[in-house]
DNA sequence: TAATAATGTTAGCAGCGTAAACATAGTATA
DNA sequence: TATACTATGTTTACGCTGCTAACATTATTA
């Protein structure tokens, strides 16, 4: 039974991602992830100033396997065009949106004062960049201005669905990843692509 | 000093409402609204089973009150066209996201189980209904998919802009709902009218 | 090798949601 | 009107929480 764990700061890390995302982290307690990596209830102050800082690395992890959802959505499909791949960009927003639905929830929870953690603002950044990316694939010549109204446009139409599904088709379909994402790929798979036209 | 209250209930959601919009529903604890009216710490549970349920009721008023803001918005400007009345909607919508910007994050939280509180989809269902009405004023004789396809998206859009603008413009600028409202007229007024060609 | 920094533990505080038992006031019924 | 019942309040207490302070152990560095 060595005293120094070695890795606690990454296992904390870890499992708070594993609670968060099976329980949400309003019932995540710091208690009960020191106690799950077998360590006593006040060791995470020693890499965590408060409960917040470690929520926000819970965040900033979300928003970086979002993008790299984002990234991989367009590279795997590298016989598609264009189009196509952007339309699976969509889709694997969506796609993380609902899998991951308690982490995106925290990500855009406002139990974590942006103000305070800049580097979130910057991970959210990342993700964004992928989209701004292909689109200037799609329009080469697009102006700064239309094509940042493009990027917004795609964004909100995409985080606003993943928040209002619920209300569309019931708290029930939604916490169901699969079956809300077949929802998505019938119902709402054209909006993706039109929200090009805008 | 009367035992009984007389008026505790509305009293205790008032006091509710008000925390919340101050300090965020994660700040707001049933004890300190109790002593805010000057009752017991358990005297709430007489009217709410849980937490929760205060907190369900004071959603409810949320959404009765988006609910009313977009009505008041469409028969303000009774004297512009409907499309006219569509923007101001649009810009309703925004409007209240930022000024009851905590209120509106805890009508969109997680910690409310809309399972457990269908009334909460009746009362989103009221607002979404003011939508569809001002729609189908715009396109008479529009099919019930494609007004519920326009609904969505106008509606997604709204609502993502409502979560994205701090990413975008920082969170100071949203934080003060009036400059934010500003930045609203100037760069995203056109998103309104343009949801309408989708 | 000795000082120092990093990382762990123990003990304890105040605040929280909530349940149980009890007190009082208002209402319905005999 | 007396009495039972129900609604609405209080007191007390439990276990959980985030967090601080004081102390212990190990790792690093001068």
């Amino acid at each position: 039974m060595k005293y120094h764990h070695g890795n606690l700061k990454e296992e904390l890390i870890s499992s708070a991602c594993r609670v968060c995302e099976l329980s949400g982290h309003d019932h995540m307690s710091l208690r009960s992830i020191a106690k799950e990596a077998s360590v006593s209830q006040t060791a995470p102050y020693r890499h965590f100033k408060t409960k917040e800082c470690l929520l926000a690395e819970v965040s900033k992890r979300g928003f970086e396997e979002l993008t790299e959802r984002l990234r991989s959505a367009t590279n795997q499909a590298n016989k598609a065009t264009t189009k196509e791949k952007f339309l699976e960009m969509g889709l694997a927003y969506l796609e993380f949106g609902l899998e991951k639905r308690k982490t995106y929830d925290l990500m855009h929870s406002p139990v974590i004062d942006k103000i305070e953690f800049p580097e979130l603002l910057d991970a959210a950044q990342g993700a964004f960049n992928e989209l701004i990316q292909i689109l200037k694939d799609l329009y080469p010549g697009i102006s700064a201005e239309v094509l940042n109204q493009k990027c917004i446009k795609f964004w909100a139409l995409m985080h606003g669905l993943v928040g209002l599904l619920d209300v569309m088709h019931g708290p029930e379909v939604v916490s169901n990843a699969s079956e809300a994402m077949s929802v998505v790929k019938k119902d709402y798979r054209s909006f993706i692509e039109e929200s090009l036209d805008l």
